[in-house]
DNA sequence: TATTAAGCGGAGTCCCCACTCATATTATTG
DNA sequence: CAATAATATGAGTGGGGACTCCGCTTAATA
């Protein structure tokens, strides 16, 4: 609670000896594939023995599984909003913007279940396994108000051509992104089928209906 | 399967003490609950504290975690299908039929939703969890397929009356629930962009533009 | 190269939890 | 009500996993 500091992540400004970084990365990386994997229930061993490090490493980077969860997820949603950023600057450099924009927001609701696939429903499971997302939200608003904003600039230019219906916001397109990626996922379905749930929802996006 | 058969003064196999059903009957409710509010990693001592019940008589009746789990999830599903099945019924007895069978699907869906509220995450968190749906599938094989029977019946109606698009299966349709229901879980959200959010996925089924 | 402190390794501690078993209790039956 | 077989109980067991500790290694610096 009155936690103070030392972030996560980041700040990287403290001098690290060279293979002290390098370990900590490899962590991370280690931690990201096997929480993928297995879900945030997997061993702290497992994630150190496929980082190639002992497990004190693992502690001394990360004091607490907990915090380990937690970059891993900061991560995430940090890539994430990099690649909605990355796709607005490109529809910015671009002359042909309007045409852009709607793509745009189709290639980052892709790219967003892409990198969720087999790997984000984690994020979901670990609601309930000590860590939470929530709390996550807490701790670090920055984070998510980042993601929510870029996501926010993505979603308004492709309302303003039109391509997408104007009466949701950014929160919502963001859940709706987390039920496209569950639905994905969903066992039972080939790729086909996949791909048709995907458009299906999409169309939802862009109002068949004009309500309200 | 286990249907009562005739009363021949002998209790067949359901020879059950009466004491031993009612705790039976108790566990599971407790299970259920637990595992809504902590999900499937909640421990067993908790069920059975929850249940009044010492933890030698969980395991009296579900030798293992993983079957309590089983119960819990196999008894879910059993009772989306009856749902689905009820209202099929419902639009059976019905005379005007047709306005009653897209109705009869939007209900299920809101009734899908309503049923998996806070709940059902936890089914996919299992996934992780030491026991698989998938697992469930192929040792309950009869369990999915009724389900999804039941949804294909209020799907085809609502697709003759013209309610939804006919593009889609009863496999999308369910990923599609299990997607929304986790996007209406979604933290961050009032009750009216939860509903709007509904609104829109509906409107994806309602096919916005023909495609294809 | 010598010095030194940051880092690392990994055996060991501690706690939690699924599961067992010997004993006590109770529903059922005649 | 007695007999007995089915149940319930709950302390106990075993294993696994998060986290610690300290002696050894090595990057950084003069």
């Amino acid at each position: 609670m009155e936690r103070q500091t030392p972030a996560t992540t980041a700040p990287q400004r403290t001098s690290l000896r060279a293979d002290a970084r390098r370990n900590r990365e490899r962590v991370l990386e280690a931690a990201d594939t096997v929480f993928s994997e297995f879900g945030p229930a997997a061993s702290t061993e497992e994630v150190a023995r496929r980082a190639g490090v002992s497990i004190g490493t693992v502690f001394r980077h990360f004091p607490t599984k907990e915090a380990l969860i937690e970059a891993v997820v900061i991560g995430r949603l940090t890539q994430l909003t990099a690649e909605a950023e990355r796709l607005a600057d490109a529809v910015d450099a671009d002359a042909d913007a309007d045409a852009d924009a709607d793509a745009a927001f189709l290639i980052f609701f892709h790219r967003w279940i892409e990198l969720s696939a087999t790997k984000y429903q984690f994020a979901g499971a670990l609601s309930r396994s000590g860590t939470d997302v929530q709390e996550i939200r807490n701790t670090h608003p920055d984070v998510g108000r980042k993601l929510h904003d870029a996501v926010g600039v993505l979603l308004t230019r492709a309302q303003h051509t039109g391509g997408i219906r104007r009466d949701v916001g950014a929160s919502e397109v963001i859940a709706l992104l987390v039920g496209a990626s569950r639905a994905h996922e969903h066992v039972g379905l080939d790729a086909d089928q996949r791909a048709h749930l995907l458009s299906v929802i999409i169309d939802g996006l862009r109002g068949s209906r004009p309500a309200t």
